[in-house]
DNA sequence: ACTAATATATGATGATCATCATATGATGTA
DNA sequence: TACATCATATGATGATCATCATATATTAGT
């Protein structure tokens, strides 16, 4: 029977650290790309030397697979989240309007794992590959959820409106300044609406 | 007066030189990553060695920054032919049909900069960005001469469309299997082809 | 209190890499 | 022919980095 701990036992301990672990390296490859951020530098950021890293994760590899979905489920949640509150027409509009934001467009940390890692992640090696590809079909259902259930082709809608959001906020960053970044987040918000508005 | 060479010119060599080491870089740049590849690697591709590429280039990012570039350009070129020559409808439904393709979504080194690149360019130092940003531009203002011209939103459609096509390749390349990466392309090229049908 | 387990720290190792200094050899030019 | 230029080659340097070996100290269970 296992002592009553007044703070933490071990077990919690350690599963905490690796929860900060990842929780700084899913916000830090948003920013940074996978390659961008070295071990050392993620582990000084949780107040950790280098080598305890790999009491938690068996390689950079792997920290990297299990970062990429933890990144996936959390802006999926939040997405999910915004775009019901979002006032906006119907649920395809409720989409576009979280998501295609200029906040969400400034700051990738919290942002799609999609538009931030999208093309790297493309050709990344297996088990980070894997953990992509599976939390990008996830999001994937996860709109055909918000979509309105009109039958056939709801899944085909939500394909095709994730890509035009991905692309949107890729085409936004990369956007000169703030006004054509503003052009192309509403150029695609009301290119979604029109397009909704057909299909729904 | 310059003698009359038989073969080249040490200048024309020199460019020649040049443009092969442009050409591989931003054929494996659109593989790899611009983090992917080596400058060694690069020089061995084009049987140079490494400190040779100095005699060329000033910095791994000066190149980068050219291969971006150069990338954009050849592949923008590429696109505008396509379009044309392919009997499908309209002007959009050409970008559509020439874009979004098994063939692209499978072979980057001669795709979209911006499918391969979008993601990471985003946060490209300073003299990368500054071509991918350029780039972006010109190729939304290629599409805005593909598309019908109908006036004031012309370019929020070029905008909107190369938005769905980026996001459709980068969704297609995380696709599952080759039947899950063409019905990605099918929903981008339906979903493109009803928008317009509205817009234009 | 004693021992085993383990979270964390320190330091080392080997690899990769961008960049540069220097050498060589071919080519235009005087 | 002799010299200067420059494309290319070779080798070195210093930095970064992932990974691992080893050490310490804290905690759980006896």
């Amino acid at each position: 029977m296992a002592k009553k701990s007044p703070k933490q036992t071990r077990a919690e301990k350690s599963a905490e650290t690796r929860k900060r672990v990842l929780d700084a390296t899913s916000q830090a490859i948003r920013v940074h790309g996978t390659d961008g951020v070295s071990v050392s530098e993620i582990m000084k950021s949780v107040s950790l030397t280098h080598g305890t890293f790999y009491a938690h994760f068996s390689s950079k590899e792997d920290l990297m697979a299990a970062a990429v979905t933890h990144a996936a489920d959390t802006f999926r949640e939040a997405l999910k989240e915004k775009a019901k509150t979002v006032e906006s027409g119907g649920r395809a509009r409720g989409l576009a309007a979280a998501y295609l934001t200029a906040e969400h467009a400034t700051n990738p940390e919290n942002g799609c794992f999609i538009a931030a890692l999208g093309s790297e992640l493309g050709r990344a090696p297996e088990p980070v590959g894997v953990s992509f590809r599976e939390s990008v079909d996830e999001t994937i259902a996860m709109i055909e959820g918000l979509l309105a259930a009109d039958g056939s082709n709801r899944r085909d809608a939500a394909i095709a409106s994730l890509a035009t959001v991905v692309g949107g906020v890729i085409l936004a960053r990369a956007a000169k300044d703030d006004e054509a970044r503003d052009t192309v987040l509403r150029a695609c918000r009301e290119a979604l609406a029109n397009r909704n508005g057909r299909i729904q």
